[in-house]
RNA sequence: GGGCGCGUAGAUCAGCGGAAGAUCGCCUGAUUUGCAAUCAGGAGGCCUCGGGUUCAAAUCCCGACGCGUCCA
């Protein structure tokens, strides 16, 4: 990037000089003339026990110096927003500030909630997650101080000059830094389509800040000055109370003494895992973030672990549930709203313990079981045996050298190459006509003006008049509709318009569209005022189904905790589905508590309001739980909001008061994955239904069972025991059958011929079941020297069975393979047991004497 | 969201193309004052489901579902 873009009127005015680092070779400024910049590797960390800071700073007492630094020029402080932006779905976690206002604040599309603002925004970053207590410095969780500036053509903050000057006079005049010791790194930011130039301000050795400028669109290879030019600033909390207390370790500035009291048995290295993880773990469970195998929860999964092995490894009395409270405690001081419910994180942990420990137990056996065999092959564990343990079965190498010896060789770069099993494979690019088949909607003209959407307004007119904008075919687009189209999750209305059924309405961009059945024809003229119904029961239903969800959810919130998120809903006809983040199955009692509760609330008819609300200030008054649903576009949120109970950004058709949703029934509940419950439910009329279709069943059971109700469990018990016993009586009627059957043939002398050295050949053809000539053979070769030669003709097929009691001595391979020989069917086996089918031939009675020639030769030669 | 592994008796698992097994638990009996232990006998299986290949599939292939795990 040009150096006039880092150009600007403080380091101007202030005489700064732009030169290049003697060391990496980057261009840098500073207030005096130097060699190097003011960075690791090329100048070492000099803080340590030699603040240059005036005066040191816990976390607590530099973020509100920061924030008010700002607020005194000009500076409107913003509260945090979660790690776990339910804003967007395109990423797991916030990573830097300016996430809280992508994409609708750096679009241009929604007014920033304060401009310019300051901000302390909690951030997660997993990248370097083995570097944490390596290093002194990493961290997985850590708070990024902002000031941001959104300028848009009509309303300019401020640029390039007031951030370096507002960063220079914080670092110097109110922190007391000599500017000497200051450079700003020349760099390029990119990200996310967007980009620009950036200085990454050091100090002692460290990067403590980075100023951004975004001012770029790149797209294709294509840059062009993006309409809104941002100031995107970071400042490290965690850093800059570490220079200012020049502590060993940034562990030591920011956790003090709950780091430094953990076991002395403990590394340096085990002890900032601990209290890192702790912290991060803390954060993104209280926003939501659900320990599990998939997505976000996994990351959390991965923290919990990583503690685990730490706390494991020296088996002193710390344990999880302690260490968590005790982090949880100490950030909560200075982090309000943490408030996660106790119960919940004890249980949570505990549920977790036990899911690792049972990892690891079926990994041990594992690892016996495959030393074993391996030992008996003369062989020992190797890599890609630790590889596979490790990638799909989470065992890592440690754990197999506790289990037999440190004689298995662990390569020293073991997680690298684990890593490269995932390189290869890279990730499978959608092809087209592969996926489901994507819908290909009509396109009416783009000038069409948008339809006018009603039924936001008024969900109780389901009669109007409707003005034709456009037809094609069986489409059709109004001026206006009360029509709700498929959306959040609630289906279609249905209905009529001009007579004509309508059996679907979709959104496609600006506008509703109407879908008449195939081979339907509109023909209603531009303009044409037509009469549209839309069919009341169904509607109905789906209003009661969706408010239904809103109150559930907020039970589930209110029973489970805070991490209960809706992860996704259904409002159908027949039934309405939730799913919700909680980290267990709900048991019976719980799910009874809920439906309670929902009922409750139901029967207290509590007004549900719906309004809009511009998204920064819904924000604010109502927090980040109105993303129930997921990530919703717009300037301005539709607002559901169940009185003193739930509310939610919601585009759905909505009862107005709670009892109208009538009567709520939860059907069932199961997990649908880990971290993620559904519950099945109906609410009105359908839920009625329901129960009375159930207790039809019951009475349908109580009659056919001649039972009383509550005698039902007992009388199917009884049924199943009866037909147990019937089964296996049949059971042992075949095999009595087949025993007679047996006996009667070795009694026939002429099926039974002896043979020499005391053997016996049995040989005969039946009309029989040829899946029976299994059984029978093994019937009559329960006697050693017994040597069976069966077969049986169906629909003009053969099949033989060869079964020998002694096949070291007489082999009924052998016998089958001359069988074979004359015909040919197709069949083998090994010498206990052997069989054959194929195309019947003509004299079966010659195949089965051949046979039986072949087993007395047998006999013969093994005299 | 993707990769990998695994679904067999109540539990833990072996078997990985040719006649469903082991250990623990359970039941009955013997021994014992009683328990534990031991011994003898016994019950208990849609080998997850659905397709395919094969003379023959728990076993191989494809798909679904469930569980686990690693990575984003």
């Amino acid at each position: 990037m040009d150096e006039k873009e880092y150009q600007n009127d403080f380091f101007g005015r202030k005489g700064f000089r732009r030169q290049t680092c003697k060391s990496c070779g980057t261009a840098f400024w500073s207030e005096s003339p130097r060699e190097i910049c003011a960075e690791t590797p090329c100048t070492p960390y000099s803080f340590i026990g030699n603040s240059p800071l005036r005066k040191s700073y816990t976390v607590e007492e530099f973020r509100e110096l920061y924030l008010r630094f700002f607020e005194q020029r000009g500076h409107t402080r913003v509260v945090r927003y979660p790690v776990v932006p339910r804003w967007r779905d395109d990423v797991f976690f916030v990573q830097a500030s300016i996430y809280d206002f992508q994409p609708w604040v750096t679009s241009g599309a929604v007014e920033p909630p304060a401009n310019p603002l300051v901000i302390s925004q909690p951030c997660l970053r997993f990248t370097d997650v083995t570097e944490v207590g390596v290093t002194k410095r990493h961290l997985t969780g850590f708070e990024m101080l902002a000031h941001h500036a959104f300028n848009s053509p009509a309303h300019q903050i401020y640029f390039k000059d007031r951030t370096v000057e507002l960063c220079h006079e914080l670092l110097t005049s109110e922190l007391g830094v000599p500017g000497e010791m200051i450079t700003y790194k020349e760099e390029e930011w990119e990200g996310g389509g967007d980009m620009g130039p950036s200085l990454s301000v050091g100090l002692a050795g460290l990067e403590v800040a980075t100023l951004v400028f975004m001012q770029y669109s790149k797209k294709g290879g294509v840059v062009k000055p993006l309409p809104l030019r941002i100031v995107d600033t970071g400042y490290g909390l965690e850093r800059f109370t570490w220079v200012s207390q020049g502590t060993p370790t940034i562990y030591d500035a920011i956790f003090g003494k709950v780091f430094q009291d953990l076991p002395d048995s403990l590394s340096p290295q085990d002890r900032a895992i601990l209290v890192d993880h702790s912290r991060s773990f803390v954060l993104m469970l209280t926003d939501g973030a659900v320990p599990s195998n998939v997505q976000e929860g996994y990351l959390a999964r991965m923290l919990l672990r990583r503690m685990m092995r730490v706390l494991a490894k020296y088996r002193g009395d710390l344990t999880l549930l302690d260490l968590v409270e005790g982090v949880r405690t100490h950030l909560s001081r200075s982090l309000p709203g943490l408030d996660l419910n106790p119960a919940s994180l004890r249980e949570i942990l505990v549920v977790e313990e036990k899911r690792f420990q049972d990892t690891i137990e079926r990994g041990r056996s594992h690892i016996r079981k495959l030393n074993e065999k391996l030992g008996k092959e003369g062989r020992s564990i190797g890599v890609s045996e630790l590889l596979l343990m490790y990638d799909s079965m989470g065992i890592t190498p440690d754990i197999v050298q506790e289990e037999v010896g440190s004689s298995v060789q662990v390569p020293s770069d073991f997680f690298t190459l684990a890593a490269k099993l995932h390189d290869s494979s890279a990730p499978a690019t959608d092809a087209p006509g592969a996926a489901e088949a994507v819908r290909v909607l009509p396109e009416p003209p783009s000038e069409l003006p948008p339809t006018k959407v009603l039924y936001h307004l008024d969900p109780y007119t389901l009669d109007f008049e409707g003005e034709v904008l456009w037809t094609h075919g069986n489409w059709l687009v109004l001026a206006n509709t009360y029509f709700y189209p498929t959306g959040g999750g609630q289906i279609t209305d249905t209905g009529t318009i001009g007579g004509i059924a309508i059996e679907e309405v979709v959104r496609s961009g600006p506008w509703v569209l109407h879908r008449a059945p195939e081979g339907t024809t509109f023909s209603f003229a531009k303009g044409a005022k037509v009469p549209c119904k839309i069919h009341a029961p169904r509607r109905r239903q789906l209003m009661q189904h969706h408010t239904a969800t809103h109150i559930l959810n907020g039970t589930m919130r209110r029973l489970l905790g805070s991490h209960a998120w809706q992860a996704g809903a259904y409002k159908g006809m027949d039934e309405a589905r939730l799913d919700v983040t909680h980290y267990q199955n709900l048991s019976p009692a719980e799910l009874r508590k809920i439906e309670r509760l929902a009922n409750e609330i139901v029967r207290e008819d509590r007004p549900v309001k719906s309004y809009f609300l511009p998204r920064t200030e819904a924000e604010g008054r109502f927090g980040f739980s109105i993303y129930q649903g997921g990530a919703v576009p717009g300037k301005e949120l539709r607002i559901i909001e169940v009185t003193d109970f739930d509310v939610e950004a919601c585009g759905g058709t909505h009862c107005t008061h709670t009892s109208e949703t009538g009567f709520i029934k939860i059907i069932s509940a199961e997990r649908i994955q880990d971290g993620m419950v559904r519950l099945h439910f109906a609410a009105g009329d359908r839920a009625l239904d329901l129960v009375e279709e159930q207790s039809d069943l019951v009475r349908e059971l109580s009659a056919k069972l001649a039972a009383p109700l509550a005698g039902i469990p007992r009388a199917v018990d009884d049924l199943l025991g009866k037909v147990r016993e019937t089964e296996k009586a049949s059971r042992n009627r075949s095999a009595e059958k087949v025993s007679e059957i047996a006996a009667r043939l070795l009694a026939d002398r002429h099926v039974t011929v002896p043979l020499e050295g005391g053997f016996r050949a049995v040989r005969t053809s039946l009309e029989i079941d040829p899946s029976l000539l299994k059984d029978l053979a093994r019937q009559l070769t329960s006697q050693r020297e017994v040597v069976a030669i069966l077969a049986a003709e169906q629909e003009g097929a053969w099949s033989f069975f060869v079964a020998s009691g002694t096949p070291e001595r007489i082999s009924a391979k052998l016998v089958l393979d001359s069988i074979l020989s004359l015909w040919p069917g197709k069949g083998g086996g090994n010498p206990s047991a052997a069989r054959a089918s194929g195309p019947a031939g003509n004299e079966l009675n010659d195949v089965l004497e051949q046979a039986l020639a072949t087993a007395r030769a047998l006999s013969q030669v093994s005299r």
